[in-house]
DNA sequence: GGGACAAAATGGTCCGACCACACAGGGTGT
DNA sequence: ACACCCTGTGTGGTCGGACCATTTTGTCCC
């Protein structure tokens, strides 16, 4: 009966350095702005070598908690921040690189984030957001964007929409699960056979969307922009889903 | 108009490494279970330092992608893993501690990702997936569970049935955002007024999901743990939503 | 006053040493 | 032969100190 046994995984100084400054975080003692000690005061207080310090500071840098900057003044030393869509999006690109979810996965992912996102935004998104989105969807439309160009700004679209959605959480989600496919995404884009007609049929269903939201046709909104994505990330999955398997490790 | 510009951060070696090893990651050439060269060989390999070479290994243990392991033999040294679920988890609790999302954005977001994971577990999911969710149910009713182990358990029913869906992404987002808000809730079972009535309530629930995706009513199941999610969870959003904004920063 | 130069504070990097741990392999006693 | 122990060796983990790079803060001299 009893939980599998958890090897104890003991000490390793630099993970309760993390703990004890993980520890002020949760508590509410740590808020984003602050700055935390200099690395030569804190690591002798807390009775660690400045590596084993660095090293847990590294862990929170790598998570998006924390920033650090050389120098002097107000603006140098580890200052704690919020922005975990870098991390996230590292995160899930790395393991989605490593085969601990499918394309397959992250297609649905996409379209359970982004129905969520466009019904909501339709609902309670304010103009000033939805002109931001106008901004980028104008941009996309210029003839000669480029692949890279129009990718970013494509996900930074569907990002806005989920900003003005209000819902944080969502909205980060929204940015690294599409950042994790943005190598396959490049790829996809490189090999269309015809890029003015590829962008302009995007564009299409872009700007639809976005009158749809506009309207506050949340229902609707959310319909097409399931159809929008299965529609472009659908034709992903199916090209790469057999070579995946194929010459990829079986799971 | 130009985008933003953003401040070229040069160097930094540690992040020169990990693009190194992220770029080998991304190619295919390290794939899971594969072992790095001793950090002694790699860093002059690489042409940095020990230390340097550390914070980049690290960075990337931090994100569930090596594990290290100390001593002789086959299992010593570095390893290339697949663990999201744990450094999604701890990425969320922070941020969400430190407000870069609200408990409302949590509770939607949990909203949607169960409500898919019901309904394509309902469509399907293995007997044997049912069978495990199940167990954990029956442990979860067991009349002396403390608190902590229910919430443990009730956790694992959910991403048990996450899991089951087929989508390794949808269930590791759902651990991780259960994960962190899981002080929270450890708090509202605890002061929950008549707990053997909280767990009996909610178990109800719990048998009657497992009914549903047994039976393969999705759109059932799907709506029921909505329900159950802004049962119980709504209530600690109406609890602490004022009190965030309260004292908390206001975004 | 202003500009050039020095000082200080801070993170970033490197090096060399040692510690802790875990297996490998041989030696030794039965 | 076999079992046991003890030492060797390879691995990550930690430490301390030195130095570098960058940025601000002074300060001195013109």
């Amino acid at each position: 009966m009893s939980a599998e046994w958890r090897p104890v995984r003991q000490s390793r100084t630099h993970e309760l350095v993390l703990e004890r400054i993980e520890e002020r975080v949760l508590a509410g003692e740590l808020k984003a702005g602050d700055r935390l000690p200099p690395e030569r005061e804190l690591a002798p207080v807390l009775g660690v070598s400045r590596s084993a310090l660095r090293e847990a500071l590294r862990v929170l840098e790598t998570i998006g908690v924390l920033v650090s900057q050389a120098g002097r003044g107000p603006d140098a030393g580890a200052r704690v921040v919020r922005n975990p869509d870098d991390a996230l999006g590292r995160l899930l690109r790395l393991h989605f690189a490593l085969g601990s979810y499918s394309l397959a996965d992250v297609l649905e992912a996409r379209v359970v984030l982004e129905r969520s996102s466009f019904e909501t935004a339709a609902a309670h998104a304010s103009v000033e957001d939805l002109d931001e989105a106008e901004a980028l969807l104008a941009r996309m439309q210029e003839p000669d964007v480029g692949v890279d160009d129009f990718n970013d700004l494509d996900t930074r679209f569907h990002v806005a929409i989920a900003r003005s959605s209000g819902n944080q959480l969502t909205s980060t989600l929204t940015s690294a699960v599409r950042e994790s496919v943005r190598p396959l995404i490049l790829q996809a884009l490189e090999a269309a056979e015809d890029w003015p007609a590829t962008t302009a049929a995007l564009n299409k269903q872009h700007t639809e969307l976005l009158r749809l939201v506009r309207a506050g046709k949340g229902a609707k909104a959310a319909d097409l922009v399931e159809k929008h994505i299965r529609g472009f990330h659908g034709t992903l999955v199916d090209e790469n889903a057999p070579d995946d398997r194929a010459d990829g490790a079986g799971r």
